[in-house]
RNA sequence: GCGGAUAUGGCGUAAUUGGUAGCCGCGCCAGACUUAGGAUCUGGUUCUUCACGGAGUGGGGGUUCGAGUCCCCCUAUCCGCACCA
């Protein structure tokens, strides 16, 4: 009989859903596993061959943890809150809640026929109110908690207030706690609390009327849809992910994920170790503006002297300061520029503040800036430094104020050269031979050699000098060390409708949560899913969205009476809320009384595989890394770290095919080697699925599109060859491959055995079915292998086999190298061919090792061996390791570094017996020629090498 | 600019981690069986050479009896960040 893929796979899909065979229960003496895929978010393209990479490589894991004994965990659900949908719904009016379901019905019937082993019992979706109930529950969890410092966790909030009020603790501005009325306590707690509501500057994209989140924008382009974001200060929920900074980069040393991914993610956090100092105004060149720089000190820190802080991370520098720079926005600068420069310092803040995220990033390299008229003092060397003001001062890090070392930094070298300042060389690589900056192309930024002209630091090496500086500036009381974070709080609010809604009422202006008893505040429906005509985001189109504190609910909005009935927040999440803790929901998905149990966290601890792209490093994987690590400290989640081995997997590429058209001609194609063909051709995109192997099949083309319904043709060996180049997958490029039809072709077993086959799954690789065919035929041949089985005892040479296939495939899905299994299989399967039959034993072995990745013609084998059970709930076969020994070894001989013959020797033989082989093989005498050889070497197992 | 990764036949890749480079598959060549083949099977296929032989893992150097693998310097490609002081 044929293998018929058409009547294997469906049968074992619906014994499979028919007997729950992959039900996962929370409870088990088996030791537990959890392997999760990134949860897709359900476009209506469906799904291509790019998704399933990641899904069957963690498959594959599962079905191998399961049948090595493991509880395997192995869920599945959708990421359904986006903007595509909305957007579709903007332009067609089809509700985002139906366009999304049938995405999701799609998607579904796509995963089902690829015979994935996912508990789909489990299911979430995080537009279910039953979902995102707990969304909605964390975020006023976070509302309500503080970052304690000192005990380095979130505490509730309550708990600050009980300090502030017993006055343990002061509070941090001038006005005592006792002195504040509700509304300052109110505004004092909103600093602390890990989401809170500020007036923040924000990326704010007018195309898609929403806000963005940092990771949401490229090069002040929206990664959805690709539109200008423009800064914007917005009133905002933000949470207080900053806080988190240095645990997200220590938490990075316990997991283990590839270094280039934690690489990411510490550039992306941005630590860096360095100073804070402060510089004193010169008193007597400001003395006219010192009443409002007075206010502003008085914030920073109270100094017998008006100073401002900067940040640096090359305190060792400090003598070669030969200007200061505040950024544009900083609070400072009105109070003390001069008259006479007043003018010109507010044009140049009004165009600074003006200008697009995408002009300022497009212009990095174009030196502006304008000098305040007012001057600070070098508190080591007491000079008098013009302070000047510069948009290449960002606002969002240290203390958006710096002291500029022209001579050691790139930037201060190019504002330095462009306004004419002056450069102080402080460093040196040669001491001995200094050269006049005024010479230089360059600033010396490197952070090896000596200081030089530095004062009491001169002659120390730069790494001293820091450390002197900082000891100086700490015992001056100017300045102390200090870590900063590039990393910034993420902004919560969206102007969006697809979204959870934040179960927050407005009560007097102030924000109230609503109680957690009235979760989930369910999305209302809205006749516009636009923007309002007032500028509202389109939850201002909701009619029943008000609440009412009294009765705890929802009511018609026109009942806001600002006594019991009062407005809620239109404003609804972004998109990495839902994906925040999901994979804890997992766990136990059907709670209704918790976020889940402390009894199914405590079994199944966290994530101990993760699978997914590298494109999330700098979003979802930082915000649930938070998210975690908030629920810890809260005592919910039991571990750090949510996903403890993190593997990514590479992107596919799409492959595009061409037909060249003619210049002249525009019916006739000419084949892609025929001579003189890439002068007088254009490449045209063709469909790649008219192509095979690179050849055009010239009928379905002619029918592909009327146009070249006439088409003729010029061949090479009567065949017409298409060029070809690897591009990113898209529609427009006719490359796109949609599994489905995959599947239909060769059934799903083959397609998962070829996407491992592709090469490693962590590596980028162009999608190109040419190899396919060669992995269908492996399958037919281990159909075929199965027929011939017989009832005899397997001999010692299949038995061999056997266990070394055991060994290899083990040993590869430990290293997570299932191409290389692959190979091992169709070594095994035509080793066994080429015996002619094989024992029961030994394809019952085959058919075990082979169900991970081909689980549809393993459950058929395995039943034809006479099993009536699933081959899921079989046991992983040991492998011998005295079946593995060979009973001899080939050893390459060699002579001098030079291989010379091979010589079969018994396995553990001693290094005497060995060496007296070689010298009495006759081949030898050649090389010792009677003398004495002067060293000879012999690894066991591996080679003789000897030095004559 | 900073950080990370990668580089092996015509192509995708492999190499027991320092031990005969090129497994497995695609493609190609030859043959068998076929009315036929985009079916199946057998053999061959790094380059160069009629052959003996020689060369060969992006380039150059080094360590070693021995290097695709380790070290140093280049080059190219991909990815991430990008005025982060």
């Amino acid at each position: 009989m044929d293998y018929n893929f058409n009547e294997i796979e469906p049968k074992w899909q619906n014994y499979w859903r028919e007997h729950h065979t992959y039900r996962c229960l929370n409870h088990s003496d088996k030791p537990h596993y959890y392997v999760l895929d990134m949860f897709p978010y359900p476009s209506g393209a469906g799904l291509h061959v790019g998704h399933p990479l990641g899904y069957i490589a963690s498959d594959i894991f599962a079905r191998y943890k399961r049948l090595r004994g493991f509880n395997v965990l192995h869920p599945m659900g959708y990421d359904a809150y986006g903007l595509p949908a909305e957007q579709y719904a903007i332009q067609t009016g089809q509700h985002p809640a139906i366009t999304t379901e049938r995405n999701i019905a799609r998607y579904r019937e796509q995963l089902d026929k690829l015979g994935f082993s996912f508990d789909w019992e489990r299911e979430v979706r995080t537009c279910d109110p039953d979902y995102y109930k707990w969304t909605q529950w964390t975020f006023i969890q976070l509302f309500n908690h503080y970052y304690d410092k000192e005990l380095d966790k979130a505490r509730p909030i309550s708990e600050l207030v009980k300090r502030l009020e017993s006055g343990s603790m002061p509070t941090e501005s001038e006005k005592p706690w006792a002195d504040m009325s509700e509304d300052e306590r109110a505004d004092y707690l909103m600093n602390y609390r890990l989401a809170y509501l500020a007036d923040i500057p924000v990326n704010w994209c007018p195309e898609l009327g929403t806000v963005l989140a940092n990771d949401e924008v490229v090069n002040g382009l929206s990664v959805r849809g690709g539109y200008p974001v423009e800064r914007k200060l917005m009133r905002q929920w933000s949470l207080r992910i900053s806080a988190y900074a240095q645990r997200l980069v220590d938490g990075l040393e316990e997991v283990d994920w590839s270094d280039s991914l934690k690489e990411i993610q510490r550039n992306w956090i941005g630590r860096s170790e360095g100073a804070a100092v402060w510089f004193p105004l010169d008193v007597k060149s400001n003395a006219n503006v010192l009443p409002g720089a007075q206010a502003y000190i008085s914030q920073c820190d109270p100094q017998p002297v008006p100073s401002f802080e900067i940040f640096t991370t090359r305190p060792d520098t400090i003598f070669g300061v030969t200007f200061m720079v505040l950024c544009p926005e900083h609070e400072l600068i009105d109070s003390i520029t001069t008259p006479e420069q007043r003018a010109e310092v507010e044009a140049y803040v009004t165009w600074a503040k003006n200008r697009s995220e995408r002009e300022r990033q497009a212009e990095v390299k174009k030196v502006s800036g304008v000098f305040t008229g007012a001057y600070a003092i070098n508190p080591l060397t007491e000079e008098r430094i013009p302070i000047w003001v510069s948009d290449y001062v960002l606002a969002g890090y240290g203390t958006g104020a710096i002291m500029a070392v022209p001579a050691h930094d790139s930037r201060d070298f190019a504002f330095a050269r462009h306004f004419n300042l002056p450069i102080r060389q402080v460093v040196s690589t040669d001491p001995h031979q200094l050269t006049d900056p005024a010479t230089w192309t360059e600033s010396l930024d490197s952070k090896t050699g000596y200081s030089v002209n530095s004062g009491f630091v001169t002659g120390m090496k730069v790494k001293d000098a820091m450390a002197a500086v900082i000891d100086k500036i700490e015992e001056m009381g100017i300045g102390h060390r200090t870590v900063n974070f590039r990393l910034r709080d993420a902004i919560f609010s969206r102007q969006r409708y697809w979204g959870e809604p934040f179960p927050v009422y407005y009560k007097n202006g102030r924000p109230c949560t609503i109680p957690v008893e009235c979760l989930p505040l369910r999305l209302p429906e809205v006749s516009d899913f636009k923007p309002t005509s007032t500028g509202e985001p389109p939850l201002g189109h909701a009619t029943r969205w008000a609440w009412d504190e009294k009765n705890r609910c929802v009511v018609e909005n026109s009942k806001i009476d600002g006594q019991t009935v009062f407005p809620l927040e239109l404003s609804t999440m972004p998109g990495f809320a839902g994906s925040s803790g999901y994979y804890l929901r997992y766990m136990d998905p059907r709670n209704d009384q918790a976020y889940f149990s402390p009894e199914a966290v405590n079994y199944w601890q966290n994530v101990d595989l993760y699978v997914g792209g590298a494109e999330h490093g700098t979003g979802h994987l930082i915000y649930a890394r938070f998210w975690n690590k908030f629920l810890f400290d809260m005592g919910l989640s039991v571990k750090q770290e949510p996903f403890q081995k993190l593997v990514n997997q590479g992107m596919i590429q799409g492959r595009s095919s061409f037909v060249y058209r003619s210049k002249e001609d525009n019916n006739l194609f000419l084949s892609k080697n025929i001579p003189g063909r890439e002068d007088t051709t254009v490449p045209i995109h063709v469909d790649i699925n008219i192509v095979n192997n690179d050849i055009l099949d010239i009928e379905k083309f002619r029918q592909w599109r009327p146009e070249f319904a006439d088409a003729r043709f010029e061949l090479e060996d009567g065949k017409y060859v298409c060029g070809w180049e690897i591009e990113k997958m898209s529609k427009s490029m006719y490359n796109v491959q949609n599994p489905d039809d995959l599947v239909a072709r060769y059934g799903a077993d083959t397609l998962r055995l070829y996407e491992m086959f592709l090469g490693p799954v962590e590596q980028a690789k162009p999608w190109d079915t040419n190899g396919i065919e060669g992995v269908f035929r492996f399958l037919k041949k281990f159909w075929k292998l199965s027929e011939s089985c017989t009832d005899s005892p397997a001999d010692k040479d299949q038995l061999k086999l056997m266990h070394q296939t055991v060994k290899k495939i083990t040993d590869d899905i430990e290293r997570f190298s299932f191409n290389t299994s692959v190979s091992t299989f169709m070594i095994s399967v035509n080793d066994l061919l080429a015996k002619g039959s094989v024992s029961k034993e030994v394809m019952e072995c085959l058919a075990i090792l082979i169900a991970p990745f081909a689980p549809h013609i393993a459950e058929e084998v395995y039943h034809h061996l006479g099993h009536g059970t699933s081959v899921c709930d079989a046991q992983w076969p040991a492998y011998d390791e005295t079946m593995l020994v060979q009973d001899t070894f080939t050893y390459p001989v060699s002579f001098n570094g030079k291989m010379r013959f091979t010589l079969d020797l018994p396995n553990g033989i001693s290094q005497q017996d060995a060496i007296a082989a070689v010298k009495s093989d006759g081949r030898s005498q050649r090389w010792f020629d009677g003398k004495e050889p002067k060293r000879i070497i012999f690894v066991p197992n591996k080679i003789i090498n000897i030095v004559v």
